[in-house]
RNA sequence: GGGCGCAUAGCUCAGCUGGAAGAGCACCUGCCUUACAAGCAGGGGGUCAUAGGUUCGAGUCCUAUUGCGCCCACCA
């Protein structure tokens, strides 16, 4: 067996197997557990589209890591998997494929073969996002694993829809819908996407029958004139008031049409007179129904023009357009033209521009089930973060509009409605019915369309848990806790699976929603298959590991705003790992003594009363107390980027940088008890990072952990408050358990003793002489190698903590000796020095000292100070600090001042010394 | 037409409830010091977009302005 880490951090070497260890261990699996708290996360289900992008990387990411994390704190954590048939998106990518393969049409190929190659595909796709999710790292309970349109989901949609249907919350109605020519379906409203582009008006004609002057209306689809019922004006307007009750003609078509008085047209546009049109627009439909117009089309669902249309039957939409102004203008009808900016609404999935169109569609009647949602968002009963994204939610909800959720589609939930071929009567079941409900016929047939998507997303939170039925799983898991997504499905879904969670639950089906942003490409650019910019998880992973591109996509981040993916930043990340298993690799070789033996803390007490912590002990362990607060802290605010940006100074800036070098002399040193002491406090600090990390960087977490001795208390997940550690129970001898991984590892507890505190502050004091002495070193320019004396003149109170760290600082400074004087004229002539808070310190240098440049800095040390002490002053001298701001900070910033002004005095004699050196 | 976000070191971004301006990368200097050159040590660099205001104190709160971006909206 390994005895060590491999020399390179290399994490295609483990993170498979680590991946399987897990699997095969159960970890993931949750199961309702009475003697624990349930946390639970449904996954957002990737569409089965295609593959896995960044933005699935990331959101994925951030709920791994809230899973582990609450894992680790004892929860019975649920990470609920699957994925989303989408509908639409899907269909589209079947379709082309069975063209590009085959060159046949859906229509040729037959709904009944077309759905099994769907079937296939889904096989094939899902098959393959969930392999990249383990790629990933995804600790979600994959025996759960769920799809949209799998037979609970299936069922829970029927259940649903019928439900609403009862309630009167479904019904079934000829409105203006979106429509998308190439796609051949309706869209609902927020499908459909707005841009203003270069258009056109036209100013035409529609003259009077009574042979006059008529009227003059401006449009931007002349295309749809024929399907006019009417001109409508303001009531109020004067120019029109006479005309009102007459009629005009449509040019060229010899139709004739009422001019109207409705409220709709503004005067101050256009000419003030609006052409009705409601079969094509839907303001002009909303003018037709309160004046009880004719709806007629002249246009059809291919976007080519009706026989209405006559001569340009059969034409499509814009090639009519041309030729029908071209024909109008030859009439004399054309007035004038303008050129304007106007909005076109085009279908998020093709970008075809959508053609409003009447037609037969079921529709979800919004306004009573928003309300529930809306009062969940208010009551905080559901929460976002950040919360500036409730605004809008709850701002949608109550602006909404009924939503047409039927869809001209083959792949997706066929609409369990049944139509009577005998009396055409309707019956919605959730099962398919024998009879006809009125005339007891038994021809029925299903209705031909789907549901939206987002329908069958909607119940998500709670048909994977059972729903209809009253599970076992849904009683304990249901309502979850976080919905973690991307803000631009907000509408889509979020607001869909609150109402239907409050309609059906009766509970908002999760207490908080942390919003997170896209992830774009390194110049900021969205990142899309036409621009080519996309970058591939997989390979990432492949190259620098998931832990890498885990950490990556947490750090420096903040929740709702977009990040940039750029290469930087994923090598930092994988730096950062490196780091870790580089420090991991030099405790691991130093675990054991002479005999081959680890012994904890707790092993050296029973063996010799009390185990001896050196200074720097204390300060490690207090530092890594400290981080486990905050770090607890910043975790329960949902700040996952400062908690990772915590434990990667913990990590780096103080295990590594300083403790280990710091330790260093007494594992290399002779006394057996001294070394085994640093040994256990290694081990021990470096298992709670490992925790700490965990959640973030699974893999190499695990991977370490497998070489360091366990102890029982590591798995003791249900430990909560007052658990012993196993260092405390003395049980922590080397073993070579294998079934403890860190996944089952415990949330690590935030012990800090007051006596940890004193002695690191004893330790900082020798840090700072250090940098110092460093800083003299490398200003001077004195070669690494050459160990130097120092002599050092300790501030008052100083020098007890300093003479206790000396070896450090001989250490850590590359010193030879120390000297304690207690007055500067001890020091030598020809030193370099620097003033510290709790020491002067003389660096005599053997070659010539170069005195301008000891000048330079010192100076330089000077100016700082006086801009610190000046800045103080002010503060100090300002009667309104002194009087409101609390005493702890006044007092802080005195003490701050009297330092730095003993400080700046020593610095004035020592400048004045050397200066008279260059003179 | 509404709403929101962003503007902080050369670049990319953190900065939680207002209390001495931070990180990574890049840059400069010196180091292959037996965990790590994917590294070590040291260093330079910011009137926190602008203008007001609240406050003893503002990157942080309020108002306005400018620039960039996003979302929503049925206007001919």
């Amino acid at each position: 067996m390994e005895t060590n880490l491999n020399k390179n951090y290399q994490p295609k070497d483990f993170e498979e197997r680590i991946y399987e260890n897990w699997l095969n261990s159960g970890s993931f699996r949750a199961l309702p557990d009475k003697n624990k708290k349930p946390f639970t996360i449904v996954m957002p289900p990737p569409n089965i589209t295609g593959q896995l992008h960044m933005g699935h990387a990331l959101d994925q990411t951030l709920q791994d890591v809230l899973t582990r994390w609450k894992r680790m704190q004892g929860y019975c954590a649920l990470w609920l998997p699957g994925t989303d048939h989408a509908s639409i998106a899907t269909e589209v990518k079947v379709a082309d494929e069975i063209l590009a393969s085959e060159g046949k049409t859906k229509d040729e190929i037959g709904r009944e073969e077309f759905l099994r190659r769907a079937w296939d595909w889904k096989h094939l796709y899902g098959g393959k996002i969930s392999l990249q999710m383990r790629k990933l790292g995804d600790s979600c309970d994959w025996e759960r694993e769920r799809f949209t349109m799998d037979e609970g989901c299936s069922r829970a949609v029927r259940e649903y829809f019928v439900r609403l249907y009862e309630k009167g919350l479904i019904y079934r109605g000829n409105r203006l819908i979106n429509w998308c020519p190439s796609c051949g379906t309706t869209l609902s409203d927020i499908e459909v996407e707005h841009e203003d582009k270069n258009g056109m008006y036209w100013y035409f004609r529609y003259p009077g029958v009574d042979g006059g002057d008529g009227i003059v209306v401006a449009t931007s689809r002349p295309e749809t004139m024929f399907a006019d019922v009417a001109i409508a004006v303001h009531p109020a307007d004067e120019r029109y008031k006479d005309m009102v009750g007459s009629k005009v003609i449509i040019p060229l078509t010899g139709r004739e049409i009422p001019i109207i008085a409705d409220p709709y047209p503004d005067p101050e546009k256009g000419t003030g007179a609006v052409k009705i049109t409601p079969a094509h627009d839907q303001n002009d439909f909303e003018v037709g129904e309160r004046h009880g117009l004719e709806r007629p089309s002249c246009i059809d669902e291919k976007a080519l023009m009706t026989e209405l249309a006559g001569k340009y039957k059969g034409m499509d939409r814009y090639t009519c357009r041309k030729a029908w102004v071209k024909d109008l203008e030859g009439g004399g009808y054309l007035v004038k033209t303008e050129e304007k900016q106007i909005p076109i609404g085009s279908c998020y999935r093709c970008s075809t521009v959508i053609e409003p169109l009447l037609s037969d569609q079921w529709f979800v009647s919004m306004k009573e089930l928003a309300a529930p949602a809306i009062k969940a968002a208010k009551d905080g009963e559901l929460r976002h973060v950040p919360d500036r994204f409730e605004k809008v939610y709850i701002h949608w909800l109550e602006e909404i509009r009924d939503w047409c959720v039927s869809r001209q589609l083959w792949w997706g939930h066929r609409i369990p409605a049944y139509y009577c071929d005998s009396c055409g009567e309707v019956t919605v079941s959730a099962e398919r019915p024998e009879h006809c409900v009125k005339c007891g016929g038994e021809k029925l047939r299903q209705d031909e369309d789907v549901l939206d998507t987002w329908f069958s997303s909607a119940l998500w939170p709670f048909s994977t848990l059972g729903w209809p039925d009253k599970t076992e799983d849904l009683e304990y898991f249901y309502p979850t806790d976080v919905l973690v997504t991307g803000y631009d499905i907000i509408f889509f879904w979020i607001v869909r699976m609150a109402f239907s969670g409050m309609e059906v639950m009766k509970e908002a089906p999760f207490r908080h929603v942390y919003v997170h942003g896209l992830v774009r490409d390194s110049e900021g650019r969205k990142m899309s298959k036409s621009l080519g910019n996309g970058i591939d998880p997989l390979e990432i992973i492949d190259n620098y590991g998931a832990d890498a591109l885990r950490f990556m996509l947490i750090v420096g981040t903040s929740p709702g705003n977009d990040m940039r993916f750029q290469k930087d930043k994923l090598e930092g990340a994988r730096n950062f790992a490196n780091k870790l298993w580089n420090a991991s690799r030099f405790v691991i070789m130093n675990l054991r003594d002479e005999a081959g033996e680890f012994r904890t803390l707790a092993d050296i007490s029973a063996d010799n009363g009390k185990a001896l912590l050196k200074d720097e002990d204390m300060w490690i362990l207090a530092k890594a107390g400290e981080a486990v607060n905050e770090i607890t802290r910043n975790m329960e605010k949902f700040e996952l980027s400062l908690a990772a940006q915590k434990i990667y100074e913990l990590i780096w800036n103080e295990y590594c940088d300083w403790y280990i070098e710091l330790v260093k002399s007494r594992l290399y040193g002779g006394d057996a008890e001294e070394s085994a002491v640093a040994r256990a406090v290694l081990v021990k600090v470096l298992k709670d990072m490992l925790k700490l990390l965990h959640p973030f960087m699974p893999f190499i977490t695990e991977e370490i952990w497998s070489f360091l001795p366990r102890s029982a208390a590591d798995s003791d997940t249900e430990a909560g408050v007052g658990a012993k550690t196993a260092e405390d129970a003395g049980t922590g001898r080397v073993t070579d358990a294998a079934d403890a991984l860190l996944i089952k590892a415990a949330w690590p507890r935030p012990e800090v003793e007051e006596e940890w505190k004193t002695a690191g502050a004893r330790l900082e004091k020798a840090m700072e002489v250090i940098r110092s002495i460093r800083n003299i070193r490398a200003e001077s320019e004195t070669a690494p190698s050459k160990r130097l004396k120092a002599f050092i003149m300790p501030s008052e109170g100083a020098g007890d903590a300093l003479r206790r760290e000396e070896a450090h600082i001989r250490n850590l400074a590359g010193l030879t000796s120390v000297m304690y004087i207690g007055s500067r004229e001890d020091a030598p002539a020809d030193a370099a020095s620097a003033v510290t808070g709790c020491a002067e310190i003389f660096i005599p240098l053997d070659e010539l000292l170069d005195y301008k440049a000891e000048f330079d800095r010192l100076t330089k040390e000077k100016t700082k100070l006086e801009g610190d002490i000046a800045r103080i002053n002010g503060k100090l001298s300002n009667k309104g600090f002194v009087e409101k701001a609390p005493a702890a900070v006044v007092d802080a910033e005195r003490e701050r001042l009297a330092n730095y002004e003993d400080m700046a005095v020593k610095l004035k004699e020592r400048l004045a010394m050397v200066e008279k050196k260059i003179l």
